[in-house]
DNA sequence: TATATTTTTGTTAGCGCTAACACATTGCTT
DNA sequence: AAGCAATGTGTTAGCGCTAACAAAAATATA
């Protein structure tokens, strides 16, 4: 076993030099063996494994990346855990890169440009292959650090913008419009919008200034907006559509940021005999799978949250550079439900 | 600039050295600056972060792991990602983590125990500070590892059983037990039980295996049980409801795996006229915020998520493994609702 | 059988960083 | 002004690993 210098909590773990003299070999071909690379004889390697397996031996994988400008890193930011959205997203970013043999490192940055900065800061300590970060606004300095580093970055959930290099998602415009459409269009006319995380989600905002604009030109209009500052929930969802209703001219139609908002609405209504669609429509954004469970479907604009941590993620592991530049819309469809 | 060996794809990134040419010092000296350790001059600090900034130089913390045996990282490993629980628990470690300066990096397994293994394994290339794991069942492989690399072990989620070095959690021998007195004591007789995950979740397992036996003890039975092998969620909990419904002798109390089924339970209730608790009672288990956002609360035990994540990772980053065998009852709390 | 080719192993240098120690310099006592 | 501690900076060695380049051994070819 090797010496160790320092007093770490930690036992002395075996390094490939131990490994290399139970085995017999050089600590050369024990590296062989750990990545699989280049020519190694059969008796070798199992005499390699062999040793290794018996001393308990775990291939530092990160001491390699210092001596090849490379660790199995990506780092991942997104702005909060309490949204199931992001859940899926990471699933998909999770399953691509694990399957490359490479793992994601978190930060969160609470819907704050700034704090999204110290993290970005932070992630880049690590050397990370690439980096995935939410939506395409960012502040000033954070351009700057990334173009600095030269850092391979994916963009994600969004495409109504420039990307740094690429970026993955759907446009967040075109949903808001299409929904303003379709409630338009089944006779609504006094819209309601409700949001959370106090204006600070800009892609819920898109939505809501495309949706805005939309009806406003066709003659109808947004009559309300509640915008909690906490997290989005279904108790504040819930909440904001008691608000809404309480008014004296309530709206005829809620267009939610999110499923978890419009379930809460759906709840209060159903809590309350209030009739949906009949006195007001509700309409959620995600098209989450629970929609399904509740007593109504909710209407809602499904997104491809798995595929765009997926694509974002084996983006990232394509070593060209090539596709600076890219767009990758996948798109985001309007699901009718029972509610509008 | 640094020379570079590979044709990474990335820009060459500078270097302390680099730093320290530019600023006129030496290279330690940009070390002991950027770790904020050790003797420094006003001016000379001054004049490294500005040569660093200008530069684009980030601090690789990988590379300096790697001369101290202690990398900025703790492994976690959660079931799986479609849950919320882990949601919270997630942030309870993060928070603490980062606050530390440590990231986490996560491994899921599916609530399979092989992959568990496999993970850990995987995880550990990375030399962790420390490892965080759902449960106290592993392979015996897993423990052999654990013991041979003598990593710092923090399990989660439960106290049942015996920890490899300390658990936090709550017993859900003791949370199965307090559901059945209560709905005993509201005078249910027949109960079903609705799982997911095909019986994997072994937390789970355990509070309907404590349920079952006290039910049984006091007189009462269990008539049905639904166990989906997909993952849980408000979808999965109607399904399987509709399905313990139909059935020719339905029970009069269902006890769910956790709030999201147990809410699909409700859905299913109220979108069929069924009327809850006086023709069947819904129990739930964790205490999800969202209970609070249904039209009728559901019964529930809660479980201190967060906590339990913030515990587990302050005890990793304590550096003292004296405290070995700890077992931290975090405790959950039965919380009645209007669905018994 | 001699030579070229392929396969297998080893040696050397060095990745970017930090611990440990050495050596200045400064300010403070007395 | 001498002595001493505190402060500031540099030098050296080495972490665990991999690329690049040998060199030896096995195999194929002429």
């Amino acid at each position: 076993m090797a010496r160790r210098r320092s007093q770490t909590p930690q036992k002395a773990q075996p390094t490939m030099h131990d490994v290399a003299r139970v085995a017999g070999v050089s600590q050369m071909t024990v590296s062989r063996v750990m990545r699989g690379t280049g020519y190694i004889s059969k008796d070798v390697k199992n005499e390699v494994v062999k040793a290794a397996r018996e001393m308990g031996y775990v291939h530092n994988r990160l001491a390699g990346g210092n001596a090849t400008y490379d660790n199995p890193i990506v780092g991942v930011v997104i702005p909060t855990m309490q949204n199931r959205v992001f859940n899926e997203v990471l699933s998909g970013i999770n399953d691509t890169l694990v399957e490359s043999g490479l793992r994601p490192v978190f930060g969160v940055t609470e819907y704050s440009l700034e704090t999204e900065e110290d993290v970005v800061f932070d992630l880049l300590s690590w050397r990370p292959r690439g980096l995935i970060l939410p939506g395409l606004e960012h502040t000033p300095s954070l351009r700057k650090i990334i173009a600095q580093t030269g850092v391979r970055v994916a963009e994600i959930m969004d495409v109504d913008g420039d990307p740094i290099s690429a970026c993955f998602g759907f446009s967040h415009a075109q949903a808001g419009e299409d929904m303003a459409r379709h409630l338009i269009e089944r006779g609504y006319r006094r819209f309601g919008l409700v949001g959370s995380q106090g204006g600070l989600d800009l892609r819920a905002t898109k939505r809501f200034d495309a949706f805005s604009k939309l009806v406003t030109s066709l003659g109808a209009e947004v009559v309300a907006r509640e915008n909690d500052t906490q997290a989005s929930s279904m108790e504040a969802g819930r909440k904001m559509t008691s608000a809404l209703l309480d008014e004296p001219n309530p709206p005829d139609a809620i267009y939610y940021a999110n499923d978890d908002l419009a379930a809460g609405g759906l709840m209060h209504c159903l809590a309350n005999g209030i009739d949906v669609p009949k006195e007001v429509a509700l309409a959620g954004f995600n098209g989450l799978g629970f929609l399904s469970a509740l007593p109504k479907r909710i209407t809602s604009t499904v997104t491809p949250r798995y595929k765009i941590g997926a694509d974002a993620a084996s983006w990232i592991l394509r070593t060209s550079s090539a596709d600076a530049g890219l767009k990758s819309d996948l798109g985001a469809t309007l699901r009718i439900g029972e509610t509008t």
